[in-house]
RNA sequence: GGCGGCAUAGCCAAGUGGGAAGGCAGUGGUCUGCAAAACCACUAUUCCCCGGUUCGAAUCCGGGUGCCGCCUCCA
């Protein structure tokens, strides 16, 4: 079954036909390392690990690549030799180089609670600044740049096209930009490749190059790179929806401009996460949740937030509240309930994946990441006449997308000495009727993290 | 001002011409000493509003209203 996908340079659907078949090479833009990434960010990256993870699930070998800013991301064109590193560095009182190394590191616990799988090649800016010198010379030399006092320049008028990721209309955005221009920049879509260091100024990172000591625009690294590492296998290109009017579109310039040919054939964009009335979380805003307060300081598992946004199909803004969260909660528990009843028959061992499910399960998530589709299928299923290994088996392989960690939810668990001593003592307390201390016992087990469930074949006690 | 997106039950949310998915919450039942969990059943005559096309519209067209994003660093 063909896997569709939604590319917004087409603004449509279209099947996915990798340049190399049963290949696919795939550019995800990662974090500028400043800070903590916020719930919000965590999204985008859940949406491409489940895209990695269906293209995975349909044969595709994937090669992921995923860069990280350490370098750059001016706050501002007014704003000379400011970047938001050397503000980390400042306010922090650590080198830029300590930031960047705190902040990967933080961001790289993040993904990995939450099951986000990792890339196969990890670059950082500042590790590739050689190759960023050569694009950057390569245009200079077929005339695409200008210099101007504070950094050498990409043209946008010299390349037709521009807004062809964006759709828009150049002339009205020149009218309405609402910030002050840059008096030396011939175009306000221009952007800069090279920024120079102030003068007499010593920045923390910085690079000699054939400009002047300085260091690279923020967008020309995503360019360096993806061709570094994906060589001619530029497939998918992802981010978040505020990075198609301009750092998506500068790359696709610069990209076209230095080697004369398409850049990636497939850009992919997630919408954000809004909360607090609607509006997205930022990091400049109040509502800045990370998945250490928000989730892990609350004893709720990161996998929560993982499964709420199945809920939401990624291109549709997904809210996020209390209720949201709980509601999440409660859906992941009684997934993982189910999987476990069904593990629990004798055959559980010898199911087979359903066919008919299977089909059914591609069928959703091949149209365009269809999750919350996706999430109905297995609900579907789970409620069928299947035999109970069957289903078992089937929704462990939709685990491969899914990524929920499910079999381990069903795993049985070795209880600690002090539960077990506790579920013993209710034993012998239901025995003789002295149902006090029975609830009093199993008040202290769910204290404890552990559901005790009394039925007809006895009392089974599971870990929440 | 330009461009783009969204509006479906108490909440979250699929569905883009012919049966209103699914989850959470809620209600009833089975099980249980009682619960919880699990399981079964029920829960939108209707899809922001008005008009049109059609045998038929949540879905297409026109108009309106509301909310959000990008155009400034941003997932």
């Amino acid at each position: 079954m063909p896997l569709y996908v939604y590319n917004t340079l087409t603004r449509a659907k279209e099947q996915f036909r990798p340049i190399r078949p049963g290949e696919a090479g795939l550019y995800t833009c990662g974090p500028t390392v400043y800070n903590f990434a916020h719930i919000g960010n965590l999204r985008t990256y859940l949406f491409e690990d489940i895209l990695k993870r269906i293209l995975a699930y349909n044969g595709f070998r994937v090669r992921h690549v995923m860069n990280i800013t350490d370098v750059g991301h001016l706050t501002g064109d007014r704003d000379m030799g400011e970047d938001k590193m050397e503000k980390g560095a400042r306010r922090e009182g650590r080198s830029a180089w300590d930031i960047a190394e705190f902040y990967t590191r933080a961001f790289r616990q993040d993904i990995a609670r939450l099951n986000i799988s990792e890339p196969d090649i990890w670059c950082k800016a500042t590790d590739s600044i050689p190759e960023q010198i050569e694009l950057i010379r390569v245009l200079e030399e077929k005339g695409y740049t200008y210099r101007t006092r504070d950094g050498i320049y990409f043209d946008t008028a010299k390349f037709p096209g521009y807004a062809r990721l964006s759709n828009q209309n150049l002339d009205a955005l020149r009218e309405g930009a609402r910030v002050e221009r840059n008096p030396e920049k011939r175009s306000a879509t221009d952007f800069a490749l090279w920024k120079l260091s102030p003068p007499g100024a010593t920045r923390q990172m910085e690079w000699g190059s054939p400009w002047g000591v300085g260091f690279p625009g923020w967008h020309i690294e995503c360019s360096a790179m993806s061709m570094k590492f994906l060589g001619e296998q530029l497939d998918i290109h992802c981010g978040g929806v505020d990075h198609i009017d301009i750092h998506h579109t500068n790359e696709i310039a610069q990209s076209e401009a230095a080697t004369g040919r398409p850049f990636f054939n497939y850009w992919m964009h997630g919408a954000f996460l809004n909360i607090l009335g609607g509006k997205k979380m930022a990091k400049s805003e109040e509502n800045f949740l990370t998945l250490e307060n928000a989730f892990v300081k609350r004893g709720i598992s990161p996998l929560v937030y993982r499964f709420a946004s199945f809920q939401t199909h990624y291109r549709k803004p997904m809210e996020y509240s209390e209720e949201s969260i709980q509601a999440a909660k409660n859906g992941l528990e009684h997934l993982c309930n189910q999987v476990r009843e069904v593990a629990k028959g004798a055959d559980a061992s010898s199911g087979v994946v359903s066919p008919e499910f299977r089909e059914k399960f591609l069928e959703a998530v091949n149209d365009d990441l269809n999750m919350p589709r996706a999430m109905a299928v297995i609900q579907e299923m789970l409620k069928s006449g299947l035999a109970a290994g069957d289903k078992h088996a089937t929704v462990i392989d939709f685990d491969r997308v899914l990524g929920l960690s499910l079999v381990q939810a069903a795993a049985p668990q070795q209880l600690p000495a002090n539960v077990e001593a506790l579920v013993e003592a209710r034993r012998r307390a239901r025995e003789s009727k002295d149902w006090a201390a029975s609830d009093r016992l199993r008040d202290e087990i769910q204290a404890l993290g552990y559901t005790v469930k009394d039925g007809r074949d006895g009392t089974e006690i599971v870990k929440r």
